[in-house]
DNA sequence: CTGGTTTCTTTATGCCGTAAAGTGCCGAGC
DNA sequence: GCTCGGCACTTTACGGCATAAAGAAACCAG
């Protein structure tokens, strides 16, 4: 038999990342487990070992249960993943003031979002296709459009600019969290990782300076910095951020001149 | 025992990317598959099913082969995914004319890209992380180069400028990505999706609208459009990719403008 | 006390990547 | 021309995954 996902599913869904009152007295043993504490014990172990190790057996065994006992708690695997989600959003600031424009603000907002994006890496992996509709997605959201109405920008143009901006941010982030994650992975570092394929590459492409030359170029210039602890991979991504920020911020500003003048 | 994965998978990897000349005659019998089919037929699966049908039993079976026989071919699925990639990069355009300046070329090539990574979009889902180093791979950025080094800026600011666009089409893309997978995957549409959900919404959270007034004022207002044809989701992203790139655009003129005076 | 509901476990199904071992083909060396 | 060994490919098997189905035990309302 077939169950169509509909009304009854939103609902249930809607109710679990809102949070509607609790039921009040039932018959059956006392819960052992809770929602709360399903979610918090799933998020800890993305954050520790990963989005790929995040299973239900995991979670159940963070918690003493067998991965089965979860599923009384939560409908499946992908809506935990949306209340994982929505939670740790609300670990973001909520605030910024605006009191120098709205520039400054937009940049803390872009460095305090990648640093989250950073910190819990598999929120990245969540699909962006269809919003959770969490009261944290909203506040985040929310958060981000009181500094960019500051910009007196028309709606439809603000539509856009949240999309690059949010896209900016979250790409800057994804290339340092893939690049974290391999190295964990396979235990090698982006230096001996070069380092190894360096040579090979040569040998297999003796023609590679001819046939790309402006990668050449490009592959020639290091980020400058003053840092020489974090490794080159990440230096190079931070600079990359600092960068691409302000051409995305002069952007943003250049169109809203032109909309005023 | 422990196989330590370092220079022999790395010269296998490279000139499999690279395809170095074939081996002459061998013992055993003829081969019935190639290299070149088992990509072609894992894209082909890619392509018509998505990354999460691309099982090792899937493309053998497209083949009339079994799984394992593909693993005289390629050392494992990763390095199968490594090879897809390259391969289907291969359909980019390679050349932007110049006659104009950067900007047309760079518009063209960020809606050339777009459009082919919702081509293929399992290309979204193949990690940042460590760049696969094959040739179409540097075509690419070669390409986006030739266009970019036109503005005449600074090596290094130029390295923030490519990782901001790339960030931009790639993240833009995806978004509808996302948004067709889900749609394809549960076989609810996002105008049913929005509508099963926006009345449960209302009343799980009915002080949505002071909690989250601008938010709410975004929701209200539709991308303009001509086109009835299309989903609402999909005019929406044409519409924010059109408004984002412009104002990047602008952002990198105005970059130039100030590296110059 | 009992019946029905609920929590959680056990068991099972059908996917996945891939290791290991087996089968038959075929070119190179005698 | 025969055999030996490497090669293409299949079969089988293992441990992992999400989750359906059914069972065991705890507990409240009657």
């Amino acid at each position: 038999m077939v169950v169509y996902a509909a009304q009854g599913d939103a609902r249930r869904s809607l109710s679990s990342l809102w949070r509607g009152p609790a039921d009040g007295s039932k018959p059956g043993p006392k819960p052992g487990l809770s929602l709360e504490a399903i979610i918090d014990a799933a998020i800890a172990v993305a954050d520790e070992h990963g989005m790929a190790a995040l299973s239900m057996r995991a979670v159940g065994e963070r918690l003493g249960r067998t991965a089965m006992a979860l599923y009384t708690y939560v409908p499946n695997k992908a809506e935990l993943i949306d209340l994982m989600y929505d939670k740790v959003l609300g670990e973001l600031p909520g605030d910024y003031p605006l009191d120098d424009g709205w520039r400054p603000a937009l940049t803390a907002w872009a460095r305090d979002t990648r640093a989250f994006y950073l910190w819990h890496p598999w929120v990245l992996q969540v699909s962006q296709a269809r919003p959770v509709l969490g009261p944290n997605e909203f506040r985040m959201l929310e958060t981000l459009l009181r500094i960019l109405k500051e910009t007196g920008l028309d709606v439809q143009v603000l539509r856009g600019v949240v999309g690059a901006v949010v896209q900016f941010v979250r790409g800057s982030a994804e290339v340092i969290a893939d690049a974290r994650r391999a190295s964990r992975d396979t235990g090698v570092s982006d230096e001996e990782w070069w380092y190894t394929r360096s040579p090979v590459l040569e040998e297999v492409a003796p023609d590679f300076a001819t046939r790309f030359p402006l990668t050449t170029w490009l592959g020639g210039a290091e980020a400058p910095t003053d840092d020489e602890c974090t490794p080159y991979l990440e230096r190079e991504a931070e600079w990359n951020f600092t960068v691409g920020l302000d051409v995305l911020l002069d952007g943003i500003e250049a169109t809203v001149a032109r909309s005023v003048g």
